[in-house]
DNA sequence: GTTGGCACTCTCAAGGGGAGAGTGCCAGCG
DNA sequence: CGCTGGCACTCTCCCCTTGAGAGTGCCAAC
């Protein structure tokens, strides 16, 4: 007994259930009392009391100070998370919503990640990252260069897995803004299609053309590279939650690393590439900044490239439920849109 | 004696400089005692106490509480700002940096605003905006059909105003690869270097083309309508300021300004329309928001639409004299590059 | 006009209860 | 044997007081 392999007993899970939500919902510690009281148990405080006291030598729960009522602690939510809170789903009303804003107001597809955050952010009240899928390499379709002046264009490369750069490019030799028409409508033929390598073989005509090839390679390399524009939102609503009011530091961090864009970089690869929803509670998190908080990640587009994801970031007191349901919700909707946009393949 | 119409007396001023450039310094009272050792003045600690005691019945400085130093009102810093700062530029080298990381590193165009807010961000350790200038209208340079499924499209669209935009073209009636791409190469003619007024006049051959077409005409009103990704960076650095450190409701409420990226709504149009660089303190704000901040708006490229606009916000506490500096550089270095890229013309 | 001196005011940090909240344990009860 | 009421114990939190320190405002003297 209280051997921490040993399989909780009903009563002592629904008890750790019981607390785990009740403290979620208040950011309270919570007393025994208070558990018998607004959930109209059959026992008495004593009783829990007694019982909290093993959930405790089992380290699902901890106690702040003597006087104080219980809270859970990090196992205790990782069992929360994996055995009793269930499999919630979005409900449908608010399906349907989200699916309207993203059908109706942003058929750009540019802004779906942006789109996907604010929504989940609002919903949620926490901070939520969505970083769209990165293609391996990109290949051109369609390459435009308008003339500045004779001695600088400006590219613009549409390429087939639908994104648009847009590019200044120095040109060493004079060229005339028909010349340089010519120069596009030459070219386009030759790279249509083609990726940074293969652009790198096609023959210039001159140094003018050749610098124009270096620029487009470079950029499509780039392009790849840059970590490509995660969208941040809920900001607001994570600092506010009770747990940062009490630490400024902690806050500043946060907003620190928002701010540097550098949560991005928090989310762990090897969550996102090994396929399914992952949640991550406190130290489970790769970096000391996100000690007192949870990860949800949840990938998706996996077969565009560099799986995209959508994650949730809070305190570890979030609303693991609704989280989980959410984020779901939005890496299926974000990669059925895709599917439709790309039709399923590379 | 004691008018506030009155001009200060040489002695005066130079103290009213010194209280608050200290003060910008330390963000600490600023004790009289503190200012003659300091600042090695020929006079007593006394003198100066009777001088600022003058300058506080004028207006100029307040007082927190009755045994702190001086700190400087509104008034204060606007005369400050006016009279006493002088006309600072970026050191030189810092010059050279800058113009150093736009040419080598952002030739991408998209990213210049992204640019001048961060590195203004980390440079003076608050919260930079900068907005593009809003083309007024825009003209389509070329047009791009992806077919995506027999009924549903995917357009892009390149404008002359050198933006890209994509977007989503559900088709009325199917219709195949070949015949998008044809009706693509149709309809660029008939649209190229028109509006969105003058697109809505092209006659359609079918429903898809009447579909295309009524989607480009709102794309392209719609496109000129959003106030168009200004970017915002350095809220860390400034809720990181002592001011915030004492409000934590001003702080959060600054924070879901920036998350909710409705801080650029308070920088005043009028401001930007008129033209010059301007500086906003305090109660100057349009917004209560705003209250104990001050803005520094700089306006830039208003020859391509609605002009776009360099700004810094932070407390009314700020280095004016590092502020404006960097806000009319850099407005004044997007102003030469977006000449570069459009030759002067809209 | 300037100065040293001095009384006065206000903040800030530290210390001391007292109330309140919860627990841990125990002895008794079904 | 598990459950319960009771009770002592501990710890936090808030309020109050107190004393030190910082600066000012004013005054009388230079």
């Amino acid at each position: 007994m209280g051997s921490s392999a040993m399989a909780l007993s009903d009563r002592r899970e629904s008890i750790l259930q019981i607390v785990i939500q009740d403290y979620i919902e208040t950011a309270t510690p919570v007393a025994s009392r208070h558990v018998v009281e607004r959930y109209a148990l059959p026992t008495s405080a004593a009783t829990i009391r007694h019982e909290m006291r093993l959930l405790e030598s089992e380290g699902y729960l901890t106690h702040p100070h003597t006087s104080a009522g219980r809270v859970p602690s990090n196992r205790g939510y990782r069992h929360f998370v994996q055995s009793l809170m269930g499999h919630a789903e979005l409900g449908v009303a608010e399906q349907a919503t989200v699916r309207h804003q993203f059908f109706q107001a942003a058929p750009a597809v540019d802004e779906w990640a942006e789109l996907a955050a604010n929504v989940l952010a609002r919903s949620l009240g926490l901070l939520a990252v969505v970083a769209p899928p990165q293609p391996q390499r990109l290949r051109v379709r369609q390459l435009e260069l308008i003339s500045l002046n004779d001695l600088l264009a400006l590219m613009i490369v549409v390429v087939q897995e639908a994104r648009v750069i847009r590019q200044l490019t120095p040109l060493p030799a004079p060229c005339p803004p028909e010349q340089l028409d010519a120069m596009a409508h030459r070219l386009n033929s030759d790279v249509n299609g083609h990726d940074a390598d293969t652009v790198r073989t096609v023959p210039a005509a001159d140094a003018d053309e050749q610098a124009v090839l270096d620029t487009l390679a470079r950029v499509l390399d780039r392009d790849v590279e840059r970590s490509g524009a995660a969208s941040i939102a809920g900001l607001g609503g994570v600092v506010g939650q009770p747990e940062f009011h009490a630490e400024p530091e902690r806050s500043l961090q946060l907003i620190d690393l928002v701010d540097r864009q550098a949560i991005t970089e928090l989310v762990p690869s090897a969550a996102i590439e090994e396929g399914g929803l992952r949640v991550l509670i406190g130290e489970d998190n790769p970096s000391d900044l996100l000690q007192d908080c949870s990860l949800v990640v949840a990938p998706y587009g996996a077969a565009y490239g560099r799986a995209g994801y959508v994650a949730i970031i809070g305190p570890t007191r979030m609303n693991y439920s609704r989280s989980v349901a959410a984020a779901r919700f939005h890496s299926a909707l974000l990669q059925e849109m895709m599917d439709t946009v790309y039709g399923g393949a590379a």
